[in-house]
DNA sequence: ATAATATGCAACCTTTTAGTTGCATATTAT
DNA sequence: ATAATATGCAACTAAAAGGTTGCATATTAT
């Protein structure tokens, strides 16, 4: 868990989630010509989304294809996105409960 | 969305906002209680939070009450999972179609 | 008035992060 | 066989992040 909220934490690493969204299965290449930085540093942000899960890797001879892996922030985000909506629903829940209190 | 990333990023931000989802309103001392460092490193954490729109903040007297911010973070986050929600039901939709032209 | 409490400000240090560059290696095309 | 392409590895640098300490200030309690 906290190596994806790191990893998402980076505005490039989200980019590369989002061209991949955009087309799945790219290079190393073809993801680096998106952002204005090295080829290297590309790699550097790629293997820090791997590491957290977020994409994973296929060799297809010398080339490097990238492919998106929902599953995990999907249930990362889902979890905390149902925390927060559980908060609120207390908050209305409580709201409810006074008006009721304060109308007897 | 950058700052809430970034917010995010870190352990004990993400500690002190179960905090205050716990207890809301909470001071700065008393949330330095929970973690293992300095008041001020607190501050400095709670004052990302709050640059993210995460907590707001209020004073009573000489003391500083934090409270939970709901609703930007379950935007983004709905944003996010509804994204790869919708990745998810294409590859669904996708696979569906592959189903039934293999049947005709 | 004095002491205790709650917090802010600012300088400083260490580690991590994001990026670079140069060279090496493996695969594919001619 | 040679050249071109796609990528990896490693050393280095600059900036950002996370933390500390010491002292200042404002509010509340005695």
């Amino acid at each position: 868990m906290d190596k994806i909220f790191k990893a998402l934490a980076d505005k490039s690493r989200r980019k590369l989630l989002d061209k991949l969204f955009a087309k799945n299965g790219q290079t190393l290449g073809e993801l680096s010509e998106y952002l204005a930085m090295s080829r290297q540093a590309v790699t550097k942000h790629l293997l820090i989304l791997q590491e957290a899960n977020l994409i994973s890797v296929k060799w297809r001879g010398r080339e490097k294809l990238h492919y998106l892996n929902s599953v995990p922030i999907h249930q990362i985000m889902r979890r905390w996105v149902n925390k927060y909506e559980d908060q609120r629903l207390e908050a209305l829940s409580a709201l409810k409960k006074n008006l009721e209190s304060s109308i007897k």
